[in-house]
DNA sequence: ATGCGTATTCTATATAGCGGAACAATGAGC
DNA sequence: GCTCATTGTTCCGCTATATAGAATACGCAT
């Protein structure tokens, strides 16, 4: 027998939490008795546990005398995710990529219908593209955003649609050529830019996932079209989204 | 003197939950130590709870050996908000509202006498109103509130009634004009805040409803005053009022 | 080496939390 | 109306539990 040592565990916290998970998960309050029985406590304890939820604001009493848990749990929750700094689950993976492409590598969240650069590094290469950290671009435009604009086109499509401006000829400033771009990146599982928002500047992108779905944010590779040979971009573009779904892997494990 | 008898408080569960409160806030890992300072807890106490929360999966330790909330919480709590899926079914509906209007959307819910923001699109406009996303500002103050309030008036209103707090000149603080006010915001069709929470910060509000006629949220419409003019007002009160109608209906589809 | 700041383990002790039973409040069924 | 069944709440004595504080171990400077 392996003394593992099991790490102590305090009871009644553990408790607490197992009651605000148990009543997070429900829809409409539940009773005390119920409560117990579901978590195979005494009842006593459930309703001290309760109180003391009660008291610190996780949970409430409604008009028929159930519990039911509040939004604070929630409220904290959320913290986690803002302070959530993507760019350290992020900075391996950009490395990675950088390495791999020499090229400039990108993160970026969506912020409306633009895009924002929260870290980058540089191209190593003599020719380099150019767009500072907290610098925006419009989602429709650049690998980062068009692969964050496909995680959500039946919600952005519209509003898009109404704003597409031209930045060079090859901006997509149709809305069934958008369509058609949009369909193809989901298939194809990352998003290229032909150099739709500076000339000559083509760019890669791929989005990162939140554990339960969400989209968090898109990994972005950008190069000088002289710097692309045959079938760079298949590479790349592989590369791009390999890096994303590691980071959301990383996620995960948060 | 009321004997008021303090509710007992389990401190186990009251201290478990506010370290995990404490870490959620923090945007990198604590030690023991200082997180023992912090909280004013003991060093040897605060290493128990840590242990304790790490084995339920709520705190992590970093690499640097610091302690870290992971995203248990948040997805604990999401799940309180998930049994309505409002944000998906909000989302095109509130893009319209920040276009036609520019200013900043709210989709809130209520949470006991409380509506708690759960989304927004911010102003695009130079002032705007802020409250951030997971906030929270009293049922019977603000647009978002009022509508919801008005929706569950029977219920809520002897409980709202005993907790009128007064925050601006303009705050509602006398029952009477509360059962008008609200009387007014049915006929109307939405709910009009006159910078009742916060000075020079209008706000309107409509109640998005679920299929079965349960109140799920409300969409809202924050103005600061300087930026009304004559007759926007009419304007933007029908167009939350279309909007959370709107979703309603798409709440009927899913 | 040495000292200082951590993290972690140990242990004796008090007390915090525990279960069970008693009590109150509800509501259903007749 | 009354009973009976079920739920929510309080009480209380016991002991397992969480606690404080000291002791130990580690890391990292100088």
């Amino acid at each position: 027998m392996s003394k593992d040592s099991e790490p102590r565990v305090d009871s009644t916290l553990s408790k607490g939490l197992a009651i605000l998970e148990e009543l997070t998960g429900m829809k409409s309050g539940i009773g005390v008795s119920d409560l117990s029985r579901e978590l195979g406590l005494t009842k006593s304890n459930t309703f001290r546990l309760l109180q003391t939820l009660t008291t610190l604001g996780y949970v409430r009493r409604e008009p028929d005398r159930s519990y039911a848990a509040t939004l604070k749990a929630w409220q904290i929750g959320r913290s986690v995710v803002e302070n959530l700094n993507l760019r350290a689950a992020a900075s391996q993976m950009m490395l990675y990529l950088s390495e791999e492409t020499k090229e400039t590598i990108y993160l970026a969240v969506r912020d409306g219908l633009n895009i924002v650069y929260i870290d980058k590094i540089e191209s190593t290469k003599p020719i380099r593209s150019w767009n500072p950290i907290g610098g925006a671009a419009p989602i429709y435009c650049v690998g980062t955003g068009k692969a964050l604009l496909a995680e959500d086109y039946r919600l952005l499509r519209d509003q898009v649609a109404a704003n597409l401006q031209q930045y060079t000829d090859r901006t997509i400033t149709d809305v069934e050529a958008l369509d058609k771009d949009m369909a193809a990146t989901k298939l194809r599982g990352y998003a290229i830019d032909t150099g739709e928002f500076r000339p000559n500047v083509l760019s890669f992108g791929a989005a990162i996932h939140l554990p339960n779905g969400e989209t968090a944010g898109a990994l972005g590779v950008s190069v000088p079209d002289i710097n692309l040979g045959e079938g760079d971009s298949d590479r790349i573009g592989a590369l791009v989204q390999h890096a994303a779904s590691s980071v959301s892997e990383n996620l995960r494990r948060l």
